[in-house]
DNA sequence: AATTATCATAATGTATACAATAAGGTCAAC
DNA sequence: GTTGACCTTATTGTATACATTATGATAATT
């Protein structure tokens, strides 16, 4: 695997701690290669916004706020809600019918989950993030699709805990429908607040897990 | 000057045309640096998007089509607007007062500029951005910062002639206006709008230099 | 003449050595 | 005991040599 990905992963994993520092050697003999690769990872992960500086030497994992979370989710609503009326207005009928494939086999995932068991999560957050990009690849806008796919990082680290509840996956998945039907029909302004709502109804419950103390390790995936 | 500023900026004043090939090598004698600080700006300039890989080998410039051009002023509606509104719910009186004064020094600016004068050309420009640049900051959203400041790279290449149209300037003069009433009343969903009229007229102007062929020497800055 | 395979070349990918510099600790002076 | 200067050391910044690979040209074969 390439130091990016490598790295990404492991601060979405949480095998990199946020605050943990990150040196070039280090990660260098981690990885079995040499410092150039690793600086050219740190610079992307850098622009992610994954890593910051850290006393003008090296960098550390990035802590997140509360309020941080709070903005990145509703910038991610406007982006997405945008795509999700672009595409009301500009889906071709091919594009409409594999997003209905897309969210069919995201009901299948749902109720082929077992929750203990990693890999059938893990296919119903592949899928769920496979019927998003069917919406956006249908907006024919490039750029959306970068700005996107930026601010959708960082939800990852937090929502980890969120496949694990049946109860939130199937009311997303009927918020799907409703996404569907309004694209379906070319309703932009139903399909962007529907998009909206989705997007706030995951802020809300990833930002009530982290306040509630009890459930502290849910905070992050332990794989 | 860093070469990643320098490659940019001489992207954005046309000095790099579109389509044109920059290998790495060239671009370390040109600078008289060696390779390694090249590959950084090189690989900056690409999540930037003002460049793209061609070939598997190497960069070129980025072309824009007018249906990208179009695109990415949408976005940075979409994203100033949310910036605009966001300010007005969360400005703080100082802040309000230093948008005041961004905009007078506009006015100033506006009423100095010579058609002809490069210098003051340049400085409507520079004190036009620090205008909106008070505004983001008023959002205290730092992610929303990272995007819009992203989204208007782009639109710098092409609106250069803008500068010179003392009309236009006196009408976002007006606009700028409107929008800071609205940010001083805590109205924010009238400076949304408001910022987002401002614009998608910015991007009509653009768009419609760019379909007059009569003018085509203005699509880019000659300087 | 067209097509394909081979090879030379130019460009990027990677490793590594050396330079520059900031952080932190030690020692001395007050 | 506290403060400040200096020095050590860890870490990044830069240059360069070498490895790898894709491209385009050339030549051979049909």
């Amino acid at each position: 695997m390439n130091p990016y990905e490598f790295i990404k992963d492991a601060i979405i994993l949480g095998d990199f701690s946020p605050g943990e520092r990150l040196t070039e050697e280090a990660l260098a003999s981690t990885l079995k290669v040499s410092r150039t690769p690793i600086r050219e990872a740190i610079k992307q992960l850098e622009t992610d916004g994954l890593i910051t500086p850290y006393k003008r030497r090296g960098y550390i994992v990035r802590e997140f706020s509360l309020e941080d979370i709070r903005q990145i989710y509703n910038l991610r609503a406007l982006l997405e809600s945008f795509g999700a009326s672009e595409a009301a207005l500009y889906r071709t009928s091919e594009e409409l019918e594999r997003m209905y494939n897309k969210n069919a086999a995201y009901e299948i995932a749902i109720s082929k989950l077992k929750r203990s068991d990693i890999l059938t999560i893990r296919n119903v957050q592949q899928v769920n993030q496979e019927f998003h990009e069917e919406i956006f690849k249908a907006t024919k806008n490039e750029h959306l699709r970068t700005h996107i796919s930026k601010v959708v990082v960082v939800p990852l680290i937090f929502r980890s805990f969120y496949w694990y509840s049946e109860r939130m996956l199937l009311r997303s998945l009927e918020v799907h429908k409703t996404i569907l039907k309004a694209i379906e029909n070319q309703e932009p302004e139903r399909a962007k607040i529907a998009m909206q709502e989705h997007i706030y109804q995951g802020r809300d419950d990833v930002l009530q897990q982290l306040n509630t103390p009890g459930i502290e390790v849910l905070k992050r995936d332990t794989q």
